[in-house]
DNA sequence: AAAGATTGAGAGGTCAATCTTA
DNA sequence: TAAGATTGACCTCTCAATCTTT
């Protein structure tokens, strides 16, 4: 139950999976506690700000956030656009699509939610110096070329 | 929006984020392919079998099974033991607890599963040498310490 | 017919209230 | 009264089917 993978990586993918795990519910929590919406909500905003036209299709935007599927995405827009942080637009040059563009109010949010859920996980992340974060980076990014 | 963490730490955040759902997307489309259960399941069993009493307590379940609420537990647990895999039982010394043990069914179906979700995950895995995967190990289990 | 996106039905998850035993 | 665990009501996510446009 612990073969078929060489023990270190076996290691390294168990402190992943708890390392994330870990994090993720501090910052679930700090946003939480200050009234502020999830972090699904900043995974769908934050790809749209950083962008030069501050909009993307849907299915782009789907492939960016890459922990819910399609239809969560369809869902997830449905309840941040009733919000007013994002609005649909018809897609120019192909009317099948749609365009999700994320409205001032939303980079509002954006702004308010990033200091809670940096200050959640900073004190982790800052137990290691500038040089082993990029090793860690460079490390994990090892991990996701698209093949194999 | 990019600030208030040092750049490479926020690679590093980002990277990990991005590693996980990727990986763990990959294992969850090998089980279904085999009509195996989800990970969520995987989670439950394989404390229950690394355990020497093939049993835990629910509470304590619960803590090592981080990426679920303890009332997800409850319901995972109902699903999980109406397939057979896991028995509930009264517990010993204090009869307000519940211990989970884990069936011959559910060993059965844990040999069954690793081999499925290690494939999925060894080829990205495998990109790291085992001395690069213990430093991976090593990065990240600084993160997780229980205070800050 | 295929691509882009959404909807209906059902599975899975959470919070607050509840039940049981300590 | 508090601790351990479960239930009820509600919310979110997913799969398959659907609608619209190409």
């Amino acid at each position: 139950m612990a073969d078929d993978l060489p023990e270190p990586h076996l290691d390294a993918w168990r402190a992943l999976l708890n390392a994330r795990a870990v994090l993720v519910a501090r910052a679930e929590d700090a946003l939480a506690a200050d009234g502020l919406p999830p972090l699904s909500w900043y995974d769908v905003l934050w790809p749209l700000y950083d962008t030069p036209e501050r909009k993307l299709r849907a299915g782009e935007l789907a492939n960016r956030v890459v922990t819910i599927s399609r239809t969560g995405l369809t869902r997830l827009v449905d309840r941040i656009e009733a919000a007013g942080l994002v609005q649909r637009e018809p897609a120019p040059a192909d009317r099948r699509g749609t365009q999700i563009a994320i409205t001032p109010g939303g980079v509002t949010m954006l702004q308010r939610m990033w200091p809670v859920y940096a200050e959640a996980v900073r004190p982790a992340l800052l137990r290691l110096s500038d040089e082993e974060a990029e090793s860690l980076a460079a490390l994990l990014r090892r991990l996701e070329p698209s093949d194999s």
